[in-house]
RNA sequence: GUGGGCGUGGCCAAGUGGUUAAGGCGCCAGGUUGUGGCCCUGGAGAUCGAGGGUUCAAAUCCCUUCGCCCACCCCA
């Protein structure tokens, strides 16, 4: 038997009510914040992630699906949804309309990694974009709409991290700062880590190995060594979200994967959740659209992960069911009552009534059970009689009794009951 | 890529070498001649993940393989 690949899931709605809760609550912020949706193609080319994402992170690394099509360009599935985002933004020349421009989007991003909780091949993100907003206060909005999201959906014990990790001038700065700190204990380090001292040192902050933790941990801060206009963008948003009461943590150890991020990076972690537990996570971008080939735009986003979202909502056994369409299921004796049934249940969705016809060929008391599962509360029976007189007959299924009208009379019955 | 756990009908699950592989849920049908939810009765549905080996005999022991889950790495 074929099976799904790996990682990837099939969602069935109707057993889980949380991910259409999740989708449109997202959406239905979005715009409240004024943001307008944007779908950007499954795969873009290659370059445009190794680029962006930089070539020393993992997920260039090794994370992507990559493939060469048949006119032999490489394309790769969206690893990620900001760059495709600055991508369209140029492409269009969206940086020609005022700004700033306020985008979102609900989409699948794909990433080869081996599945566990909370981490499959293919996931789904909600992700906002702000784009040519420089001040701190762009910041804040976008923290702000992410910390609504998280209480729209009920979710509680979720916590902010914020960081800020310079622009690349302080920022090279502080890595000499950080490289001379590691300087004497780098042979004490995980391979790891060794690794990332020469490719990468900002990321010798965010290793969990316990050791590592400790040294981590007493590194000169990057917060300590900001430029003038870091450090005032930075102080700003401290306050931002002070005067809109939205709790944070500093976390100095807090870098993100992507090399675009500029100044402010934050995450969203549930209270106690391991490794996988983000949620939610973006930063500034300042540089990003501009190394796209565009002029200098600043710009600021998150993702958040869409089953993990959902992962938690069932964690905390929140309930998001909405009410169910009020189905009317229509049951017929007989197939020489079909040419009727078909009249009715036309007449039903011609006025927007949620109904389905029930088969042929089943007795009526199979019709009935089918009704009971899928919990109509309304059922016409149509048999001989019904057909003649032109009549229905209407059962309700809460109460358990049922009357026959004149078809013309259902409409005043469904209004009324 | 590394480490651990697990694979028995659609779902949950008993069974740890010996005749036709329990049970529950769900599904289908009957008990009601045109009527559900409760109850009763009956039925369908499993080459015990796959392949090979040991044995008179394997779901059960051994090997291989595939898949799922969890953790590490990293990320949403």
């Amino acid at each position: 038997m074929i099976q799904r690949p790996r990682g990837t899931s099939d969602f069935l709605h109707m057993d889980n009510p949380h991910w259409a809760f999740v989708e449109s609550s997202a959406a239905a912020l979005a715009q409240l914040y004024g943001y307008s949706r944007i779908d950007t193609p499954t795969f873009e080319s290659a370059d445009l992630f190794v680029r962006t994402i930089g070539d020393s992170t993992d997920i260039v690394q090794k994370e992507m699906y990559t493939f060469e099509d048949k006119g032999g360009g490489l394309l790769t599935l969206r690893a990620e949804g900001t760059a495709p985002v600055c991508r369209a933004f140029l492409e269009h020349g969206l940086h020609n309309r005022s700004l700033p421009l306020r985008l979102y989007y609900l989409c699948p991003v794909f990433r080869y990694e081996r599945p566990q909780s909370g981490r499959y091949r293919e996931h789904h993100q909600f992700g906002v974009e702000l784009l040519g907003a420089e001040g701190p206060e762009a910041d804040a909005e976008v923290i702000a709409l992410a910390c609504d999201l998280v209480k729209k959906l009920g979710l509680e014990d979720i916590e902010l991290f914020v960081n800020s990790i310079g622009d690349p001038s302080c920022r090279s700065e502080y890595l000499i700062l950080l490289s001379e700190y590691y300087q004497g204990t780098i042979n004490t380090l995980c391979n790891d880590c060794k690794d990332r001292f020469t490719r990468n040192p900002l990321r010798l902050l965010d290793c969990k190995n316990e050791h590592c933790s400790v040294i981590a941990s007493g590194a000169p801060k990057m917060v300590d060594n900001l430029c003038g206009p870091c450090e005032s963008h930075w102080q700003k948003l401290l306050m931002y979200l002070n005067t809109v009461n939205i709790a944070y943590d500093i976390d100095h150890r807090l870098v993100r994967g992507m090399d675009y991020y500029t100044r402010t990076v934050f995450e969203f972690k549930p209270k106690g959740s391991g490794s996988q537990g983000t949620i939610l996570g973006g930063g500034r971008y300042d540089g990003l659209i501009e190394q796209l080939g565009g002029k200098p735009t600043p710009g600021i986003g998150f993702g958040s992960g869409l089953e993990r979202l959902v992962l938690n909502l069932e964690k905390k056994q929140i309930n998001t069911a909405g009410r169910a369409p009020e189905l009317v299921v229509v049951l017929h004796h007989g197939d020489e009552c079909v040419p009727y049934a078909m009249e009715v249940i036309n007449h039903l969705r011609s006025k927007e009534i949620p109904s389905v016809l029930a088969s042929s060929g089943k007795s009526i008391k199979a019709q009935m059970r089918y009704a009971a599962s899928l919990q109509a509360k309304t059922v016409i029976i149509l048999g001989e009689d019904e057909v003649n007189s032109r009549c229905v007959t209407v059962k309700d299924m809460l109460e358990g009794n049922q009357e026959t009208i004149k078809f013309e009379d259902l409409n005043n019955y469904l209004n009324t009951s």
